[in-house]
DNA sequence: TTAGTTGGTTGCATTTTGAAACCGAATGGA
DNA sequence: TCCATTCGGTTTCAAAATGCAACCAACTAA
């Protein structure tokens, strides 16, 4: 009666969510991509329990997500810092973002505006494209039986 | 004590998770992309327990994410298939897919290979862009302050 | 020195999940 | 026509995750 794993899954986006597709883990990875870097920020940003953060930090630096490192300041805490591998997670981060910007709120509702530093212009809508850089629609798409190993 | 609500964040990436930020909704989803629509087509695939997929489809049809329509086949039963809403969480569960298959498995594992259906290719890896096209790195972007209506 | 902050852990109540049993309506076969 | 089986669920109940509050130890500031 366990949650059900699918770290065993055959398909990508299974083994993804059995990672980070729980309600924190990717809010924690969101702070994380804006600077937040110690315990209390999170705690305070998210509002979450100190218990589940704390279990949280600790599946996702074992997860290879975030780093532990000792904390900039000087001080004898840690800082939690996204690795390479939780830094690729920003297309996944974008791509939530979009959605909750175009289906999340109500018309009279606004939200802070992710935007590109440089230009201070929005960042351009996610596209999904085939290997010539042509945009694929999710029809445009199939999925091929598992290639078998000699 | 239950589950803490994001439906009143002021974060997209939050309201997004608040809907479809369970263990369950988004593998519902990538399975409706596949083409599948019966519960049963859904449960075999899935493996989940028949209440926990009951009360995703009721959530993601009240959600407006799927839709519940007569069986394609005659019988008297119903299909659920994707919304334009639904359909355009393809960015992210591409983002969560080829996340998954460059972190998720062993050099010797493979996984079955989404491509495009016109030439065969596999998919390009997403790429978060500015306005003007030019690839971003989350280091590039910055959160303004929530805008203050009139 | 002592009060407060930081970064947790522990304990417990509530909620969610998961497995299996159950059930009615639709379907199929003899 | 009758019976069995499948389909699409709901109910029941145990196990697990979540959330809150209390606690605590180490560090820090006054």
């Amino acid at each position: 009666m366990k949650r059900t794993r699918m770290d065993e899954a055959t398909c990508p986006i299974a083994r993804t969510l059995d990672v980070v597709g729980d309600w924190w883990s990717l809010l924690i990875v969101r702070d994380a991509f804006l600077g937040k870097r110690r315990f209390g920020e999170f705690q305070k940003s998210l509002g979450v329990a100190k218990n589940i953060l704390s279990a949280r930090l600790k599946t996702l630096v074992a997860d290879g997500i975030l780093a532990s490192v000792p904390a900039a300041d000087g001080s004898a805490f840690n800082d939690y810092v996204l690795t390479p591998k939780g830094r690729d997670l920003f297309p996944v981060v974008i791509a939530l973002r979009q959605w909750g910007e175009k289906y999340g709120f109500s018309s009279g509702e606004s939200f802070p505006p992710l935007v590109d530093a440089a230009c201070g212009k929005p960042i351009a809508p996610l596209e999904v494209r085939d290997a010539a850089g042509k945009p694929l629609m999710p029809q445009d798409t199939i999925l091929l039986p598992l290639p078998q190993e000699a």
